[in-house]
DNA sequence: ATTGGTGCAAATCCTTTGCAATAGC
DNA sequence: GCTATTGCAAAGGATTTGCACCAAT
């Protein structure tokens, strides 16, 4: 199948071989991240791992979430306005927006990105991951749902 | 200097069958969008239009972008952090995005809208517009590219 | 011991809000 | 004339920066 969720100890491995430290903030953000199904906020995470490692800053949660997206092991996903959304599901899956209500959702089923990812190579660009956002009404907001 | 695209006549209508005002700052602003090929910022549209209507507010463009987008004139993407951008292309199109020096190309190419579009109705969902932005690297800083 | 990382607080950038004056209908 | 819309200024929220201290290697 797909990738079994590769362990938080690869994060260590990763990091050592950069030259990097493996701090207790990244490992457990990262776990964090790996634990929810759900995209989250940079504040939902702080929040989040609150409980764990009190006190931890913004900064450190904004620069180690860009730390993980660079590493390929998060995505970072903007999705309108507001906070950006982040998630480190393994297998690669997109976004539909309420723009009535905010709600985000995954899309599942087969997208083509094999398709997206040579087109884009054919303008001279090498790709590295692609985001496709969906908006529209969610199924609370749709007219004749309510 | 004249705009042989579509004329902004239509916005007028179209605002006043909602019972809304056709101003020159909406004209005016949906005549720039139409006329740049490519994305633009909000702040860009406004230094874009000072020279027409010098003095126009940074709310008002940004009410007059929303506006566009909801009667489906233009599109917002969401395309990193920073600014958002805003078009009028009539055709789909989409986006590549350097992550190393945050330029941003159109994507042409066929991007299967329509298989999308069914699988977010297959959960419920009223699709209005569809987003792909693929992000990597450009021409310019691709290795081995110079 | 070294130096990369963290936390604090303030700064910055983008976008929205409140209200009086203006201009489209 | 009625009221949507504009402009001003300031607020609001998300993210980044600078610097001193701390902790991973």
């Amino acid at each position: 199948m797909d990738a079994p969720s590769p362990a938080p100890a690869d994060l260590t491995e990763l990091l050592h071989q950069r030259g990097q430290r493996a701090t207790p903030q990244r490992l457990v953000i990262l776990r964090e991240l790996r634990h929810r199904a759900h995209h989250v906020t940079a504040d939902q995470i702080r929040t989040a791992v609150a409980q764990e490692l009190p006190g931890m800053s913004a900064p450190t949660v904004y620069a180690t979430l860009d730390l993980l997206v660079e590493l390929g092991l998060a995505r970072r996903v903007d999705a309108g306005p507001g906070a950006a959304l982040y998630d480190a599901r393994a297998e690669p899956h997109h976004h539909v927006v309420c723009r009535r209500c905010g709600r985000i959702d995954d899309l599942d089923g087969d997208v083509d990105t094999a398709g997206l990812r040579h087109t884009a190579e054919r303008q001279g660009f090498v790709p590295h991951s692609v985001e496709v956002v969906i908006t529209g009404l969610c199924p609370g907001c749709a007219p004749g749902s309510g």
